[in-house]
RNA sequence: GGACCUAUAAGCUAGUGGCAAACUGACUCGUUUACACCGAGUAUUCGGCGGUUCGAUCCCGCCUAGGUCCACCA
């Protein structure tokens, strides 16, 4: 018989797609528009390996399904060419120092380099995989429309008084020297040590810090209020040493009595604490850090040295004091930046921010609103927003990104605001007049890349380009994302549809299958354990890895296991082959709908009841359950049971064929179409060969999910089965093959039941007669 | 310190308040007019302890292990 030779197959469907355009989006076309906010990709990598493959091939899944429950899907691709990781990309790639470059070259340099990975994407990934964007309505997070987007959204929201610039206190990467937001800190573990420092002048105390590079900044101690030890320090004066001024003893709970001396010292600042307690005591601001982490004039004679430096020098002079009583080393965590793990620094600048805190309640209500999937993800996203301590700081002092449309006047310091119809524009470029006269001074800020990215519903919509279309597919029905950025993604895109809109950006949120490696560790390149899909592709098919990814629960872990791809490849041989035999024997069928026999009416009715519960899987987002009905139904009851059962009536010509013929032909069609958006190739590839010119539809992916008319009942068919599989066993523990000839003994009431299905049970079993008594099989 | 997820056969996964299941692997047998990338069959099992119940793998509590998120971090 032919093999299957997939990569050919592949090759060709997947160029019969694109020539016919077959994933276009038609907005005139009939049915509920079904949305998806796709994730789009960052572009600084050419590859993908398993575990993105399979997140982004899950929702794909998902599009397909909607397409063939006839909702018109509006599936647009994008790229994420915005921000740090192209930036870093770059200046790796090209070797270059950004701060010796031009600004504008550098952007320059970020676009080109940017589109020649989006090509790769899109030629050798996404489209190799069988994904059904639209390719027309592709956008990226940098382009003009993407960042008129960001640029409205920011003036909008000035005027709702909902965005504000303010000199505060704001997490600061020294590294990068730029503003971060609380979600780009992450967790740091390091041993430090602890010191035990003297302070004061008659009345000396011993104070516990591990920051004592800080020194210059102290401006308060504090004790907890029932600590009976400290109780008499409240309200003294206490000197601080080496700088030599005074500072007040203040008490506050938040002070934990065990930890060190149970005496703290307040720095501006030296972590989140400090800052809480400048606020609520009005403390002296004392900045001894500047934007590249060096000691400022503050600092004394220390001034100029780096973090590290100053906390030597400044232990050492302590030391020589007599001051520094004792050292113990202490395990810590520190927030840090995500990008390059330097510990964040808390430093004074003007940002501009939007407001998150005072939003907290509603944000919770949107979360209620949205549909999660799996349900427990929205914890994540509750306790993000419980959690939240700062307000969104939008502003980054990075050369790459959509710039801050703005000026401020050297005269009168006010802020110049452009007109909305001038966006995109970047201050840099043009000058700007204030109303008194002065002139304006360009922003050279950026925005933070989620600023772009939390309007992904607006950009895949094109609500500034399109008002009418997104009027109407708003909100969307799908935001398919992984669970590390709920805080990040999930949680700005709902804020800015709050803000903005004053609703949910999308209906359903979906969190995909998150992929670990063979030993359940958690796949990237940095760690060297990833398993790259092209390669997989390469080895087995696209289907077969699709297959893989169908069988992945949404929400859940998943260790990648190669075993799994080999089921897959089985499953396709077995798929074509079943193909084959069904339409061997169709050649003289013709397509008129015969009286059906008992057990065909059987398979029908069969068929009817497994599509719809498929289709209830796949509307909840559980593509492995469906999958698992399907496969188990075409595997077992249709291939090793009702082929088995038919291949004599067709084989001998008997009576009843065009019954079998009509089952056949209509039971492999509902199969490849359930399974069709999981496996789109072969299934396509037998659809074209067989369906198309009877059905008609152009593909079986513009197609609709068969509706059966089976009007049959299950009772006497299962009944037939699970007799089949009673003499299966018999003939098995009799060592005898499953074509030698027996005398059946049933019971009565049984062959009255199987009535008409009778012939076909002899016939499958090769059974010479039937007997009326107790189950028995005789061999002859 | 808090929260969440997971724990089922050798491996990976479904599932249900009442005979525990698919796939891979192992073993036995069969098969050649779709398929040896096949078919039939066999063996092995619900992390531990307690509770609710006539009955718990499933519900509740505790514990253990693995994973994840968050907070603290002077």
């Amino acid at each position: 018989m032919n093999k299957y030779n997939s990569k050919e197959v592949e090759g060709r469907i997947r160029d019969f797609w694109e020539r016919e355009k077959i994933y276009k989006f038609n907005p005139k076309k009939k049915g509920e528009v079904y949305s998806i906010d796709t994730p789009p990709p960052y572009a600084s990598a050419g590859h993908l390996h398993v575990g993105h493959a399979l997140h982004y091939t899950q929702f794909e899944i998902i599009a397909r399904v909607r397409r063939m429950l006839g909702y018109n899907v509006y599936f647009a691709p994008g790229f994420d060419n915005n921000g740090l990781p192209t930036e870093k990309y770059v200046e790796e790639k090209l070797k270059i120092n950004k701060a010796k470059t031009n600004r504008t070259e550098f952007r320059k340099l970020c676009l080109k380099e940017s589109k020649k990975i989006e090509d790769i994407y899109k030629e050798k990934v996404l489209k190799k995989l069988g994904h059904s964007y639209d390719w027309d309505l592709l956008y990226t997070t940098i382009s003009p429309e993407a960042q008129k987007v960001a640029q409205t959204s920011f003036l909008k929201l000035i005027k709702k008084k909902e965005c504000y610039r303010a000199k505060e206190p704001t997490i600061w990467c020294p590294y990068h020297e730029t503003a971060l937001a609380q979600a780009e800190v992450e967790d740091l573990k390091r041993t430090t040590k602890l010191n035990y420092i003297e302070f004061g002048k008659d009345k000396k105390i011993l104070i516990a810090t591990t920051r004592p590079e800080l020194l210059s900044s102290c401006v308060g101690i504090f004790v907890n209020p029932a600590d009976k030890r400290h109780k008499s320090l409240i309200g003294k004066q206490i000197l601080v040493p080496i700088f030599n001024y005074e500072v007040e003893v203040r008490a506050d709970e938040k002070v934990e009595k065990d930890f060190g001396t149970g005496i703290v010292m307040v720095c501006t600042f030296g972590d989140n604490t400090d800052i809480e307690w400048y606020k609520k005591y009005k403390l002296d601001l004392k900045i001894s850090v500047d934007k590249k982490g060096k000691l400022n004039e503050n600092a004394g004679k220390f001034a100029g040295l780096d973090l590290k430096e100053g906390r030597q020098a400044i232990l050492e002079e302590l030391k020589k004091q007599g001051r520094l009583k004792k050292q113990e080393p202490l395990e810590q965590t520190v927030g840090s930046c995500w990008r390059c793990g330097t510990p964040v620094e808390y430093i004074v600048t003007e940002q501009w921010l939007i407001h998150t805190l005072k939003h907290k309640k509603k944000l919770l209500e949107m979360g209620n609103k949205i549909n999660w999937y799996p349900k427990f993800m929205k914890v994540r996203y509750n306790d993000w927003i419980k959690n939240l301590a700062w307000d969104w700081t939008i502003s980054r002092q990075r050369y790459y990104g959509v710039p801050i449309p703005v000026w401020y006047c050297d005269k009168c310091g006010k802020v110049i605001l452009p007109d909305e119809k001038e966006l995109p524009l970047d201050p840099l470029q043009i000058k700007r007049k204030c109303k008194c006269g002065g002139n304006g001074i360009p922003e050279q800020d950026v925005f933070d890349t989620w600023v772009t990215s939390s309007q992904s519903p607006e950009i895949a919509l094109r609500w500034l380009e399109k008002p009418e279309q997104y009027k109407k597919l708003a909100p969307m029905s799908l935001r398919p994302q992984s669970h590390d950025i709920i805080r990040t993604w999930a949680f700005y895109t709902i804020l800015k549809s709050y803000l903005l809109f004053n609703r949910i950006p999308w209906k359903d949120l979906m969190v995909g299958t998150f992929i670990l490696d063979e030993k359940g560790h958690g796949m990237s390149k940095s760690k060297g354990n990833a398993v790259w899909a092209d390669k997989m592709i390469e080895k087995y098919s696209v289907d077969v890895f699709r297959y893989w990814v169908g069988g992945a629960s949404v929400g859940s872990d998943l260790p990648f296991n190669e075993q799994d791809l080999i089921a897959g490849k089985r499953f396709i041989t077995k798929l074509h082959n079943a193909g084959n035999f069904v339409f061997m024997n169709l050649k003289d069928y013709n397509g008129k709908k015969p009286v059906l026999y008992a057990i065909d009416k059987w398979m029908l009715q069969k068929i009817k009841e497994i599509s719809e519960k498929a289709e209830k899987k796949y509307i909840k987002y559980n593509i492995a359950g469906a999958k698992r009905i399907i496969e188990n139904f075409f595997w077992h009851d249709f291939c090793d049971n009702y082929l088995e059962i038919v291949k004599t009536r067709i084989y001998q010509n008997k009576k009843g064929k065009e019954s079998a013929q009509y089952v056949l032909y209509k039971v492999l069609l509902s199969i490849l179409k359930l399974i069709a958006p999981i496996m789109p190739f072969i299934t396509e590839e037998i659809y074209q060969k067989h369906y198309r010119k009877i059905e008609g539809d152009k593909s079986i992916h513009l197609s609709l999910f068969e509706k059966i008319d089976s009007g049959g009942e299950l009772g006497a068919g299962d009944l037939f089965v699970e007799i089949l599989s009673k003499i299966r066993q018999e003939k098995t523990k009799a060592k005898k093959s499953m074509k030698s000839e027996i005398v059946l003994s049933l019971d009565k009431k049984d062959i009255k039941r199987l009535g008409g299905m009778i012939e076909d049970l002899k016939d499958v079993m090769n059974a010479k007669e039937i007997k009326e008594g107790e189950f028995e099989v005789e061999f002859v």
